[in-house]
DNA sequence: GGCCATTGTGTTATATTATAACGTAACTGA
DNA sequence: TCAGTTACGTTATAATATAACACAATGGCC
């Protein structure tokens, strides 16, 4: 199997990122109007603040980037949520289950079962793709209906790696 | 290789879980002597209310389980968090992120990275041994130094999908 | 266009989960 | 018994998430 690192480490390389962030928009506008789903300006807002950077950010960060854009609105947090609710349902954003923070899904729509490599030094998340076949045989050996899959490595990137060493 | 369901699906099969406590309680005490670490009554008794079932519980189902059974005391979250942590870094139980909640490890001391199938019908929580070859290799070309895993799969176990069938 | 059903938004209040900060008690080793 | 350390207790508060309800926008239908 040849190996593949296309989409696989984006976070932890150089690219062009606003190339990248107008991409996924894009890749999100299509996904919606091919679902027959509104990506209103509020979900839009907060997809596109989540797309600024390849680091997860919690609700009342995204919050606080809400108002600061907004300076009349006074936002709460419902509205925040309602619109990670929706972005998650259609695979645009993923929770980090182990910080409480959402993410840009780097490949919105493949249905994958989205896997994280979590720096704790520089606090940037890698998303790969592909499932654990060995865990899913023993899921299946237990007869076990999967419907969901979080998994989330955490460590020290190469980078973080190379400046403290 | 041959597999291997013995300590693996603990939780979704009959078992004589006093037996299973009581070995538990009993590998945590010679553990911590091992280790020269104290396992004060607090720890203990927090201990004790995770290992009563296979089940998650949150740390506030705790406390009041604490509560209840030292009705003169009212304990408050920092004793119970603290006991938990004691608990986490010693690997006798061990926290699911997806869920906010704390359960015993069923192999205390093996320092294996856990990986999690929770049922979301009968919620209780089978621990499987193991790591993820496939995703660690991944890690591995990428530079990553991995410290942590979180692997928790959400699904129906088999004994609830023949209830619902 | 007017109507209805549905979906999305805004608002208030509150629930749930977790920690900071600080003082006291218990244990440990000399 | 004393000092150093670890664990516990207490108060307050931070951080994360949701309930409940009113209103607005949208979309299909006539
Ligand atoms: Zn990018
Ligand atoms: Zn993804
Ligand atoms: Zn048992
Ligand atoms: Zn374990």
């Amino acid at each position: 199997m040849a190996r593949k690192t296309k989409s696989v480490d984006i976070a932890f390389r150089k690219h062009d990122h606003g190339r990248c962030q107008r991409q996924l928009l894009s890749e999100a506008r299509q996904l919606c109007e091919a679902r027959k789903l509104r990506l209103t300006s509020r979900r839009r807002q907060v997809l596109e603040i989540l797309l600024a950077s390849h680091q997860p950010m919690g609700a009342y960060d995204i919050l606080a980037e809400l108002n600061r854009a907004n300076p009349a609105a006074r936002i709460a947090p419902p509205i925040v949520y309602r619109a990670l609710d929706f972005l998650m349902s259609e695979g645009l954003i993923h929770r980090i289950e182990s910080r409480n923070a959402f993410i840009s899904c780097v490949h919105p729509g493949h249905q994958c079962t989205a896997q994280f490599l979590i720096c704790r030094d520089c606090e940037q998340v890698a998303e790969l793709e592909g499932r654990d076949p060995a865990l899913l045989v023993e899921a299946d050996n237990l007869g076990f209906a999967v419907d969901h899959s979080v998994v989330e490595i955490t460590g020290i990137c190469a980078q973080c790696q190379k400046h403290a060493g």
